[in-house]
DNA sequence: TCATTTCCGATGGATTAGGTCGGAATTAGA
DNA sequence: TCTAATTCCGACCTAATCCATCGGAAATGA
């Protein structure tokens, strides 16, 4: 996702494109984006020079929408689910310690809803922001942010 | 914990006894509180009438403390683990995703420093509030709390 | 001496995260 | 119309890990 937001605006990216760059396998990354595309983050174009693009700007996709995608409600435990359909365990009704599960679950889902993929992603990195160099970004990056985007 | 909470300030307890209160296999939390002890929030008296206590007031134990204790340190991911021994991976240095996990980690953290064993277990329950019926507790309970507590 | 209990190392089984493989369907461009 | 580049898809593998189980040794109070 962090490829596809250094490429937003500028065409559909291959997989065997970012599975280069990212040394991943090919066939790893398949299997990921199916998740992503069902999920309406990205949208696929089939056939030669085909690949796949953000359906949205990443200042628009939240963390938490990736993460819920590729790896399902968020639950630190299974009584603490994001989703409502898989929060039930045979001790609930006695058991003191659900709420505790609820605070970490919500604390870890502010955490991710905080953040947006524009967030992981430096400007200079990004096509769009090659394109258009005036910077409108409203989105803060923290000092921890900046360090570890540095790196990249 | 939570039963070792309750019985604050009334002696040992066996894990025959934990286990059929919890129905859980005494054999199992056998196991898990090895690691309470080796964590130092646990102290074990062997021989007859023997069995677990906590070693500080449950209003003393972090939630966190507990919970590394159990499961080790707190890491979202390899890369934003709370022991700085774990916070290596070969993708450090070109990865701008591990701020993220840090945050992750953070909140997390956070969520869990923030309550202690008292606030899982309802006073009326605790041995040591039956013995002085005097409420002094400074740990403000949620609404959710009194919720989950009330079906106990 | 005996019942109770912690202590401890070895073992087992089910699930899952993470990754692989082979090939069918689709499409742009020559 | 052919070909190369791609997505699409289902089946498979496999190493780790969580959640235990088991058998017995050591300690201790009555």
């Amino acid at each position: 996702m962090a490829q596809l937001a250094r490429r937003y605006g500028s065409g559909p990216a291959s997989l065997t494109e970012i599975a280069e760059q990212e040394s991943l396998p090919r066939a790893y990354l398949e299997q990921l984006v199916i998740s992503l595309r069902d999920a309406d983050l990205v949208h696929s174009t089939r056939g030669a020079h085909g690949g796949y693009e953000l359906t949205r700007a990443p200042e628009q996709i939240q963390m938490g929408e990736v993460l819920r995608a590729l790896e399902g409600p968020i639950a630190p435990m299974i009584c603490a689910s994001d989703d409502e359909i898989h929060t039930t365990c045979e001790r609930t009704g006695y058991c003191t310690v659900n709420f505790m599960w609820i605070k970490v679950r919500d604390a870890i889902s502010g955490a991710l809803d905080s953040m947006t993929l524009a967030d992981l992603v430096p400007f200079p990195l990004r096509q769009a922001a090659l394109e258009n160099p005036i910077m409108t970004s409203r989105t803060g990056i923290s000092a921890a942010a900046r360090r570890a985007i540095s790196a990249d």
